[in-house]
DNA sequence: TCACTATATCGTAATATTGCGATATAACGA
DNA sequence: TCGTTATATCGCAATATTACGATATAGTGA
């Protein structure tokens, strides 16, 4: 029940960034669809064109989502199978 | 990409209850002892009494914790196993 | 009843997060 | 070059979270 702070520092900051409804529908888009540019997400999640843009950047610079440049447009797409699984193990449901 | 909002803001809600260091720290130490009250986990967190108490109280009502009285002590233990796994895969190395 | 221990809650200052309009940047086509 | 589209960043007010001392509550033993 002790130390190894860096850890738990680390660890919560990938659950802080996961933790918010918009962001955690963006990571199930993402999921489901492999890939996904901002304005598509934009017009799914109806939200003003900066709101998504911060919240994809909070997902960038926790190391959970990547972006990938294809002419004007910016795809997004999840980093690793470890917040796959995290987010798969979220939605569960539960059995007893 | 869409909708189901109820079901996001609840699982935003479990996510924002362990994205703390501390309550994080908590969690694990649960994990392994099964049953842990607060003097002991405030020691080996080094924490005033009262911070301690308030994260507890937050990882009660994120229903992730629950609480059983035994004469002056309480006793916290993990509610189920959906928070195990969870914190699991959250901790588990990478391996590409 | 009283004193004591274990835990919870209150009050509040400091800090962080959110939402979003306004503005900036980067790439495209002409 | 200019105008347009796609996205990012700035600025900031509103809201939420954190830490913790002070205080309250609940159980114990005498």
């Amino acid at each position: 029940m002790d130390n190894n702070f860096k850890a738990y520092n680390q660890a919560a900051e990938i659950l802080k960034a996961l933790a918010h409804p918009v962001r955690l529908c963006i990571i199930r888009g993402l999921m489901e669809k492999k890939q996904c540019n901002v304005s598509y997400m934009q017009e799914c999640l109806d939200l003003p064109q900066s709101t998504v843009s911060q919240h994809l950047q909070k997902l960038r610079s926790a190391g959970i989502v990547e972006a990938e440049r294809n002419g004007l447009e910016i795809n997004y797409r999840i980093v690793d199978e470890k917040i796959r699984k995290l987010v798969t193990a979220l939605f569960e449901e539960e059995q007893a």
